[in-house]
DNA sequence: CTAAAACTTGATACGAACTCTCAATACGGG
DNA sequence: CCCGTATTGAGAGTTCGTATCAAGTTTTAG
């Protein structure tokens, strides 16, 4: 909400209610599903609540492995990837700058200069059953650090 | 088009259409406008028709830096990751090994076993102009390799 | 060659995910 | 308290894509 605030927006009752029903969700969320948890508040205030919070980087857009998009609220605050799980739809948000080192390589062996990327791991958790059924509640962590093959810590 | 012949489909005149449309795209395309393309042709038989081509591998879905989702055809056969102009929206294709092991060494990290991931790099590439104006026949190339950080020549 | 079976097509309906418009309402500063 | 601006909600419209289904085409068996 803060971050709305800061941005010159009003701190409304509808906006409130989103934020909160956001705050709570572990998986990626469609903003059709979130409007359908609040009937008293219109679609088209749930689409543009979302879109100001994903402008203002709070949420992110997350791809989901066969195409479709959902939203997730931003854990840490700066860069950062996405790992989803396939089984139970968490989020989960890493950070590696093994990674982004060997990005800014790559750029070297590309035409052209990069000007951004996107990258996306599609896991199965270790608190989703191993039977490939969907778990209600996962308790999978959300944030993690990446070290990259050369730990040094 | 031999691609689907190799699975049982026929090779029909709608088909062929949009095989032979489809091959002279450099820049990623969505169905609908490879649709107004082809008036003669339904939109439920492209939508059909790259559906097949998706599925057998032969076209892959490329995220725009937006989230919009474009088509490209594929190049090179297997494993590839993607490098979109943001200008021309020229699709390449880029296979890169250090970026697959650092991956997998990832996945050490991440509470979870990987199976599968996506990658996207946004570029704007060396044949589009610099002020930024967009390139109608870009001649970027569209196949590179990348060796990453340790020029293992 | 012919007829049944299988495949393919196109029109259209449907659906999800958004965006746009616009009148009505709520806020907040003066 | 009043006015201008921000915000809201209802609903129409758009885009991308899937489902349905009758009609046409091909293949294959006989």
């Amino acid at each position: 909400m803060a971050v709305l605030e800061d941005q010159g927006y009003r701190a409304t009752a509808p906006r409130k209610a989103i934020v909160n029903l956001l705050e709570q969700k572990r998986e990626g969320f469609t903003v059709e599903a979130l409007s359908d948890e609040l009937p008293s508040v219109g679609r088209a205030t749930v689409y543009r609540t979302v879109k100001l919070f994903l402008d203002a980087g709070a949420v992110c857009k997350v791809p989901m492995m066969d195409g479709a998009r959902v939203y997730s609220l931003t854990r840490v605050g700066d860069r950062h990837y996405h790992s989803v799980c396939v089984q139970c739809g968490g989020v989960g948000e890493f950070k590696a700058a093994t990674l982004e080192r060997l990005l800014r390589a790559i750029g070297a062996d590309i035409p052209g200069k990069i000007v951004d990327h996107r990258i996306a791991l599609y896991v199965t958790c270790d608190y989703c059953p191993a039977d490939g059924g969907k778990q209600a509640d996962c308790s999978n962590p959300l944030i993690f650090q990446c070290r990259g093959p050369t730990n040094d810590t």
